[in-house]
DNA sequence: CAAGCCGCGTGATTGCAGTCACATGAAGCG
DNA sequence: CGCTTCATGTGACTGCAATCACGCGGCTTG
């Protein structure tokens, strides 16, 4: 499908380009959709181009030597994935998949790549998102030190809240939110465990599922505090 | 303490750079010791120096909300932390804390970044660098998933061996072994639990102390098939 | 040299989350 | 429209690692 300049201009990080390279960029892209489950970027492989994501909500995922499914980080609308490579040629680590149906850009790495020794404000935020990838698998992982196992499904549920909500009101909605399994597998923990602690928020009326693309959360600062570990669940 | 061009380009990243280059950075560097529990680096604040490792081994480590330690990386001899605030100006995200008495080389994060903006090839290392901090924090990530606690403290030691060694013989020595407490908050397991895997390995004769600064291991290969899962402990 | 700290070793106990098994209901699909 | 698949809900059981408590030996340090 076709790619328009304005489409990508839809993105923070390409939006400061100059219309000329959008253009260009624009003319060698390709608009994909992905049903529930497919696989965006394999591991593995060289993977041929950047992914940025329009519509949905993607995962990377891992797997252990023995097989268990390990969840990295998720990727929401206006984000992108797969960019490790323009930094050192390696092979993509990680797969990504679409955890909802997704819209996808696919540019391919060689023309960011250009983009990116042309403009170097563009090897800066480049760098910057690393950086801020770096930083958030750092957040990830001390998640997973937290002894109380509720505590870390509240600090997951806590970050899949929209950030201009975190403050402002005492209520947020979650669009397109993961599974209990997608969660669970993101902060080391079963299934089951995921279910049994969002029964009790529901319960204590914390939380409220709106359909199945939704998930209401009444109170954001009751969250909070069980997150932070203020109160026990 | 004075530091020599001679001194920078012991380190690989450093080491491509011009002469000239080299002897303005060595004029603005610090070579520092560190006891062993010394702070190199702080958290939360936005530190104004690159550190690079010549002696020793550093350990980079978290804190969760309610105060446990969680290990991120190990810094060996020939690496360099710190680097994060060079592509985003945030501050630094983790402590990193030395392991044992350790000679460490302080690069101001201004030279360096002058350095990096006058030479790309510099960028690209670095980035390269980045880029391959995030493939160690997956693998490491991928580690936590392991449902085999003794598995996982192979899979630490694994990586603990040298890199050329893995295939070469079939054994090796690590220098300066991090105690098990430190291995422990790598792979979220209480110290009790590695003592008691290492006392198993012991008596199978895989590896075994030698002084308190080295462990030898005896059995590469038995160790490297309880790290992959293909034998139980 | 004595004192104290720290890293390591080890047993007993226990609680908690993983696992299994199955029910239910909604959503996709031919 | 019926079938299947998938996400979720829930109870029972159990195993395993965390925790606690303490001993031991070596190293620093005053």
């Amino acid at each position: 499908m076709v790619v328009t300049p304005e489409l990508l201009s839809a993105f923070p990080i390409l939006k400061p380009l100059p219309q000329a390279v959008l253009a260009d960029v624009a003319r060698e892209s390709l608009l994909c959709k992905f049903a529930r489950r497919g696989i965006v970027l394999n591991a593995g492989q060289r993977e041929e181009h950047i992914c940025f994501l329009f519509e949905g909500r993607l995962q990377g995922v891992d797997f252990t030597i023995d097989g268990r499914e390990v969840g990295l980080y998720f990727v929401e609308p206006g984000d992108f994935c797969g960019e490790l490579g323009l930094f050192d040629g390696g092979a993509q680590p990680e797969y990504v998949i679409a955890l909802t149906a997704a819209v996808v850009v696919e540019v391919p790495m060689e023309s960011l790549r250009d983009v990116m020794m042309k403009n170097p404000g563009v090897v800066n935020v480049l760098g910057a998102r690393l950086a801020a990838r770096v930083r958030q698998m750092t957040y990830q992982r001390s998640l997973l030190g937290l002894p109380s196992i509720a505590q870390r499904v509240c600090c997951q549920l806590w970050t899949l809240v929209p950030n201009p909500d975190h403050n402002e009101r005492n209520e947020a909605v979650i669009a397109n939110p993961p599974t209990h399994m997608e969660i669970a597998i993101m902060i080391n923990v079963s299934r089951e465990t995921v279910t049994r602690v969002f029964q009790t928020l529901q319960n204590r009326q914390i939380v409220k599922r709106d359909g199945p693309a939704r998930l209401l959360v009444n109170d954001l600062q009751s969250l909070r505090s069980f997150a932070e570990g203020k109160q026990e669940l």
